[in-house]
Parts: structure tokens; sequence; C-alpha cells
DNA sequence: CGAGTCTTTGAACTCACTCAAGTTCAGTGG
DNA sequence: CCACTGAACTTGAGTGAGTTCAAAGACTCG
């Protein structure tokens, strides 16, 4: 195992100039998903990569005792379907509808050694995924439900485009058990912590599917009050 | 956030040819940590990375709360100190004594986006470092003591060189602290553990550094036994 | 408008945390 | 070489937060 990485010149938010952009599409099709339409399954052989223009994806796995664990949910601009080796350890499923430019892997092989732009822009999105992955298990490391809760929040408006406004309002296209299954908590949890997070006044829940953070120092107390001292 | 990744032509387990090798430890210094030293400190500014060569280090970072959270533990052939950004996220610490040598950054962006082998062993590091952040967050979603230990014990067995005999003897080079930093239980419940793993019949515990399985079924049974059927 | 899915609410149980005391171990100096 | 000291680890008892199970209540989409 190792540590933190992508290399430092790896600015965050940066996933691709227009130019490499307009390159990739190149050996792209555009491709479209319903909502619960599966992108891949685990186990299958990688023959491409998705790049999402629109839509949220959910990347899952399902070990032998029959629960979904939920690795990442991908937004516009992430890369989808990147593995070590040649077969899915995933399997993806679109949680709204889906557009996304799909890149067949044989192109990115035949490219891949003499083209380093397409290198760099593969290691801005492994930075990512990488620092998504390790706030998610730091997240996965607290034992308060609330805890959790408040810190997928901030994940979520960190990742949702920033909206003009001192309150913005998330977008939560997946269920409860999705949350669930992300944050390591029963669907039970999930609704008992919005629901006391809105009793102290921190969040506000419009309807199942929009929140919004209107007293963030209360959300902040909340994420806290795990008390782990020592 | 995104989904797994890695080129899938990044193939597991290759490091780094002989001669990216060699290139690399042209640019490298041979540096020596004793047991307890820092490597850097989260808030520092990056000014280089560090292939290990002997030695485990642990990289963590220091919540508000005061408890301290494991990232990763990096072995021999790891890349430690890569972070989005120009400072480090984490601090990392020498667990034994420590070989590295150390890339100065300067150098490392100086070559990137005009060696593709220097990118192509990066896109290789961040694949491992991102299938290991991976694994240790399926690992944290369960919620047994013993199942995140059962985990923890079998990534450890993957990472160490494969011995040769069928009940391989595993290294602990950390204490059960940071075990427990890193499994996110508490030290007492790593104990308990091991010892109702012993119990069952799964493990031996030679002594507090080393643990022999010696029946991967009884193992892979407790790692199961947390019954979350539905 | 109806049926299935998703979500909330409630009650009992369980496991891991916390606190505290006792035990082993490693390293140091006499 | 051994006694000593502090750190690491184990063991035990009580408590609390989240899980599980079950049923009622909302929403959605045909």
């Amino acid at each position: 195992m190792l540590t933190p990485a992508s290399a430092s010149v790896a600015e965050p938010g940066h996933p691709s100039t227009p130019r490499e952009r307009a390159d990739l599409a190149l050996l792209s099709s555009f491709v479209r998903f319903r909502r619960g339409e599966q992108l891949y399954r685990e186990g299958d052989r990688i023959d491409a990569l998705f790049n999402i223009v629109t839509g949220i994806v959910k990347s899952y796995t399902t070990p032998p005792d029959g629960n979904q664990h939920i690795i990442a949910f991908a937004f516009p601009d992430d890369l989808v379907g990147l593995a070590q080796g040649r077969t899915h350890t995933t399997s993806a499923e679109a949680l709204t509808a889906v557009t996304a430019y799909r890149m067949p892997m044989t192109a990115i092989d035949a490219r891949l050694r003499s083209d380093p732009e397409l290198e760099f822009y593969l290691i801005c999105q492994l930075s990512h995924e990488l620092h998504q992955a390790q706030r998610h298990a730091l997240l996965l490391s607290r034992h308060r439900a609330i805890t959790r809760i408040g810190l997928f929040l901030q994940m979520l408006e960190a990742q949702q485009p920033a909206q003009r406004g001192s309150s913005p309002e998330i977008y939560l296209p997946m269920k409860r058990s999705d949350i669930g299954a992300y944050v390591g908590i029963s669907l039970e949890a999930v609704g008992r912590s919005f629901r006391t997070l809105a009793n102290r006044g921190a969040i506000v829940v419009r309807d199942r599917r929009h929140i919004r953070i209107i007293n963030r120092a209360a959300l902040e107390a909340a994420i806290f009050d795990g008390k782990r001292r020592r």
C-alpha cells in the first residue's frame, strides 16, 4: 500500500484542456444510458472508458454477503471504467440519464506511452480519483452516523458546481440505500441522521432529493460532536 | 468523485523496469530514516517524492478531534509523498528503519509531459495506490471488528513477498494502535479480534509482531460471519 | 388512479467503545 | 547480567449508538 498521490503538477479540477478534449473526442463515440442501465459489470473485459458528460453514475461491488458497497459516485467530467488489469473490478450503473464519450481501450492503448498529453490527462484523473477515495476512507473511519452524513454532504457540495448564494442546495440523485452503501450505514440511519441534522438547524430537507445547508457551523459541530478525544 | 482507475495497460505489481529505475536513480539521492522519524509533515511544501527501498512507512492525518487516521502503509517499491496541489495533505513516519530514494520535485516537474516513461511509471503507481485506497474503503465499510481485521490480514499478506509454504507468516511492523487507526477500530478491539481469530483456529499469534494463517477457510468464515444478509 | 418502490418511524438487541486495572515487553543503566 | 521503568498490550465491565426486523406512510410512473 502507499500514500496519497498525484503529481503535484496535477492541479485539482483540471481535467483537460480544450485541445486534449477535442483530441480524445476524435477517438470517442457519444453514448447515452437510461436511469438504471449498467455501463458495465464486474468481471467484464474492459473494452472502453467512459468520460461522463451529463448525469451521475455509481460504481459498486457486491461482496459475497450480498450487500452492495458503493466505491464512488461519478459526476460530469469524471472518467469511469479504469481498473487494474484487463477486467472490471466493479459494476457501474446510471443513477440518472447519462450521456458520455466512450473511448475504446484499443485507441488508448495505442497512444499510451507515446502521447505525453494523454498520459498527463490520465495522471490528473487518477490523482483526482485517489483523492476522492482517500476522503471516502476518512469518512468511513468515523463511527457516528451523523459525522459520516455530514462529511458526505460536504463532499457532495464540493463536487457540485458552486451556486451563487451562501446556502447552496445540494442535489441527491441517489436513493437512501445508495447513500447508506456509500457511507457504510443502514438506510434507516441515513434518514435519521438527516432528520437530526435538520432538527439541529444545520440543514433543511426540501424534499427527498434536495437538501440545503443553512448553518455551516451547526453542520461542522455535528460532524465534530462524535467526541472521540484521547 | 469517480470510479476505480488505472489504465488497463498498467499491469499490477509492475513498478518500473530496470531502465526506468536506473533513470530515476540518477535524479535521486539515497536517504535513511530511523524508526519514528518523520519523512514530512502535513502542510509542508512538497519538494520531493520518496521511493522506498527497505522498511515501512505510515502516512496519516490528524483530524481536529485529535484522533489519528492512517491513510496507508507504504512498503518497499512504493512511492510516498504524492498529493494534489503543492503541499502535503498527510504526514509520513517511518515505522521501522527506512532507506529510500529521494527524488526532488523540480527534476520530476521538468521531465513530466516530455518523458512518457516517467509518466507511465506514475500512472502505474497511482493505479496501485488507488486500488489500495479502494480496498481500504471496502474494509472500512464492514462493521464487525473481526471482519476488518481479517481483511486487513489478507491485504498485508498480499503485500508481503510470497513465502514458500502454504501457511505464510505475516509480519506486523506497526503497533496495535496503528492497526486500529487504519482499520477504524480501537486498539483493544484489534487485540480482541486477533484473540478470537486464534481461538477459532484461523491464525496463530506467535508474538506481537508475527501472525501465521493456519486455516484460510476459518479466516474467510470469520470475515464473512458478519452476517448481513437481507 | 393504482401498484410497486422508496422512505420513515418504532422497539429490542448487539457489538464495539470507553474507562480502568493488570500484564508483558523492550530498552536502559547500574 | 539483572533490576528497573515506561511503553505497549491484554483483559474485564458497563454503556450507548447503530443494526435489524417490522409495519406504516409517501412518492412515482405506468
